[in-house]
DNA sequence: TATCGCTCGGATACAACGTACACTCAAGGT
DNA sequence: ACCTTGAGTGTACGTTGTATCCGAGCGATA
């Protein structure tokens, strides 16, 4: 009774979240706010999630969401925190588990477009979903002989590929949407104003080349995989050498 | 002389910022707003470039900068197309000049720790500098069997690996400097609070280990050079099934 | 040389954003 | 019955990106 609440400290954002609701009053909740939030940015893109729309969607004050997040970072953190929960990665030899971490991964940011245009210091704050993904992949390569250091360089390694990658994805696929186009000479064309030019300047010769020679745009997907299989690779050569 | 200026179409960024300054009269310039964006980045972080910090630090009216750029994204264009020039990639085996490449660019992100906070689709936006160094990455591995579409698939690997991997450690150095932290305990310690509550949980039993057992934090130098040679190791496999 | 017109840069203005602050009002323990 | 507590409201301020209009200096032309 003499105790002073445990800790006066600030309490963190997931604690908070799940502390259990004392008065029924509430209409609000974290997980409302985060779906909604999600939703939004979904269908309009990340730039319409404002915490005024966001507090209309919810019919409520702009001000309202504040109790539930410290301000925009937090209410970006809790909507990552909600997408990372669709992940599903089964169990399996590390490869598989590996594979479909990314490849999931790189679903849900095709799914949800905006995730790649967040502050990276909020893409970096680990959540209680992105952490468990983390896990689980961290798992798949326990036992084969490989330190904890070096098994986290490999997730690392395969995340920084697939968050570099996909942005880039992204970042086309957007501007493919914004240009209108469909077709993807109509993309080169969109596009083009400013690589036409640059190319003109006859100072990237093998670049030309890749745009004109080559089909210069497989589906993405195909990128992907190749250089995701390339990353595994890499990583099966270290595990050999650490076993071996 | 009855010619319409061959061209009366929209004018791209870098066409018309390579175009010879009729009047001596002005004292801005496209290079000169870039050299002082990046500047007041470097010091003050991407979110003090204001349309209007900038113009005053330029000694300039607030608009002054839309005569040679149309908007916020094309300032971050040149931004990139100015820390780009930055790059020396010299010539040599593919492996050296990728290595290379991906060090460098390593380099520049934490020289300048704006660059990972820019919006995706400006980071994507090829500019001339950026699309020298591309050009340089692809001429090393011509000639080695690979088709173009392998060259571009292993050098936006190595891209996409080094975005996503500093952008990592950016945030992660950007998460000790603002918690004022030198020591790596203090960092742990600050976003302690957060992962603290979350490891209690006991939800994530490998990435526990991690932390307490592992050092948990060598250099971010040393990750990377790991995940790197993995990345290089992969190509050297493609490109021996390629050749043999 | 006098004038025209182009372009550089300035001034003003506006809508939208994040969020600080003070408030109202319903629940629940006493 | 009161009074404390905390959920949601209303209002307001400062800052941002940018549209628009304006004057003024220089190069080209007559």
């Amino acid at each position: 009774m003499a105790e002073k609440a445990t800790e006066s400290g600030p309490v963190t954002l997931w604690e908070r979240l799940e502390r259990p609701t004392r008065t029924p009053r509430q209409r609000l909740s974290g997980p409302l706010i985060a779906a909604k939030a999600v939703e939004i940015a979904d269908e309009k893109g990340l730039c319409a999630v404002t915490m005024r729309t966001l507090a209309a969607e919810l019919d409520a004050a702009p001000m309202a969401a504040y109790r539930f997040v410290d301000g925009k970072d937090d209410l970006f953190a809790i909507m990552v925190n909600e997408v990372y929960a669709e992940l599903a990665i089964p169990e399996g030899p590390w490869r598989k588990v590996l594979r479909e971490y990314a490849v999931q991964i790189r679903d849900m940011m095709h799914r949800h477009r905006w995730l790649s245009e967040l502050p990276p210091h909020v893409t970096m704050m680990p959540t209680p979903n992105h952490l468990a993904s983390v896990d689980r992949a961290l798992a798949s390569l326990d036992g084969l002989g490989l330190d904890l250091e070096a098994m986290m360089t490999a997730v690392r390694t395969v995340a920084g590929f697939v968050h570099g990658t996909v942005g880039d994805e992204v970042a086309l696929a957007e501007l493919q949407q914004v240009s209108m186009a469909k077709s993807r000479e109509e993309v080169r064309e969109a596009l083009g104003p400013q690589l036409q030019w640059m190319l003109a300047t006859e100072r990237y010769p093998v670049y030309e080349r890749y745009i004109y020679e080559s089909g210069c745009a497989e589906e993405p997907r195909v990128h992907f995989d190749a250089g995701l299989e390339l990353v595994l690779d890499g990583i099966a050569a270290r595990i050999d050498r650490a076993a071996g």
